[in-house]
DNA sequence: ATATATTTGTTATTATTTTCACATTCAGAC
DNA sequence: GTCTGAATGTGAAAATAATAACAAATATAT
């Protein structure tokens, strides 16, 4: 196994495989070739070989890769060959679709609390969960060994949110407001930013277009 | 002017710097440096100035960028300078947070039309859109100049909903559903996937640390 | 058993993207 | 006017990522 540094975008393209391999499987599918993921996912069949070489030798030669073990290990790369507690902040209209989601659950993702601090949200059930109060966070956190937590909450609040997170011991923070959020380097954090891929299409609509590039 | 091509990436923090500029400028801030620029977006001050060479000159040395004039000019190369009329597929959680998201519209963004399959949802108000059924896409297309489609429906519905789209002459589709779609080269099309980036974190909260990377 | 067709794992190559470093330019002070 | 300090724009260098190419390995057919 290499010890070399793993592209965020290797990670990001295992995650896509991952699933792809969930729907073969589910589909009966027991042998894959990277050209067929390469195929289904719409990279190039090398990039599949070389984007598996940073973890190991998972196939085998002349045959291809078998369906459930490949899953089963890029599950266990991701980390999600375990279950992970997740706290939501922002019960919201973007807050209440996450919490909603079934596909977080499918992947070994538990919502286990839900919070925010206005009053006339608070206690409202979402699905079988019950808005909380900020000031329940810290002991959820602890009750449910939460590492990750969610920002779905107003630019103006964000930086608050995530100064909370970080106080009470969190690791990761998926964030969704569209700012720069501070927190110390060892807390990772990712931006989730649903307008700066649609001005991408509006970019290659209009600039791209108009240089013929 | 460069007829380089842009990088994508590029593009991408075009856009986050144009929402860093929108709140410099609503706070009355009249100039800016690449460097206060790349703080307050996270990146380095030379990325910001080589991002900007594609598209020309746009500061004065020894001074910095006026944040009005910049503003303008990264919401021009964006498309942004012109309204665009958005139509979601998919009425369920996920579009109806997209449809009440304020954030598009402050952005030039209108959506123009929300269409779902289920007799249920079908004419029900979602702010001041109507639910609309399948068969009302082409004449909606026409009278409201739709170029963008977003696809907010199930995995199993998301291919057919793309070939509609292609069909009515759409350009452009966003599309929410973990799934890599089949559209011809001409059409623009981004997906957005609101786990990977979750796994991201979990992989470098697992693997990643395991490996003191 | 041997040959053949396949498909992986890996190295070399190429392309792209980011970082660095600095000459150039400008505003303001004196 | 000239000098000074500041920050841009850019070409060169470094780092990173993607692609191509092929030797190694394996299943299957004969
Ligand atoms: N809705 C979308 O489709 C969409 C799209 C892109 C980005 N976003 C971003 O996601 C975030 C949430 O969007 P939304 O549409 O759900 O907004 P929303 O206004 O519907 O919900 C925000 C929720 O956060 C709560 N809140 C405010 N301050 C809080 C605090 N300090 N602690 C806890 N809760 C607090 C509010 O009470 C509210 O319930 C925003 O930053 C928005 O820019 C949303
Ligand atoms: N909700 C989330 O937070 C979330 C997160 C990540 C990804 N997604 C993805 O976004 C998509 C939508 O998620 P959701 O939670 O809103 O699901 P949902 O089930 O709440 O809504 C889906 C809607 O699509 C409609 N629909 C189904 N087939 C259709 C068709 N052929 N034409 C038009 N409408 C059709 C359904 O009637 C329903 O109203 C899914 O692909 C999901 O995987 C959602």
């Amino acid at each position: 196994m290499k010890t070399l540094r793993v592209p965020e975008a290797t990670v990001t393209r295992l995650s896509i495989y991952s699933r792809f391999l969930e729907r073969l499987d589910k589909n009966g599918v027991t042998t894959v070739s990277s050209g067929e993921i390469a195929e289904g996912v719409g990279v190039s069949p090398a990039q599949v070989r070389k984007d598996l070489a940073y973890f190991g030798e998972f196939g085998t030669r002349g045959v291809g890769y078998n369906v459930k073990d490949l899953l089963k290990y890029t599950l266990k790369i991701l980390g999600l060959d375990q279950p992970w507690s997740l706290a939501i902040f922002g019960a919201g209209n973007l807050g209440f679709a996450l919490c909603t989601y079934r596909g977080f659950n499918i992947r070994s993702f538990h919502i286990a609390g839900v919070f925010d601090n206005d009053p006339t949200r608070i206690g409202k059930k979402i699905g079988n969960l019950e808005v909380q109060p900020l000031d329940k966070f810290p002991e959820i956190v602890k009750s449910e060994n939460i590492r990750i937590g969610v920002i779905a909450v107003p630019v103006s609040a964000a930086q608050e949110v995530a100064d909370l997170m970080v106080k009470n011991g969190l690791e990761a923070i998926l964030n969704f407001a569209p700012v720069a959020l501070n927190v110390p380097d060892h807390i990772e954090i990712r931006n989730v930013d649903l307008s700066v891929k649609l001005e991408i299409l509006t970019f290659n609509l209009g600039f791209r277009a108009a240089q013929n590039l």
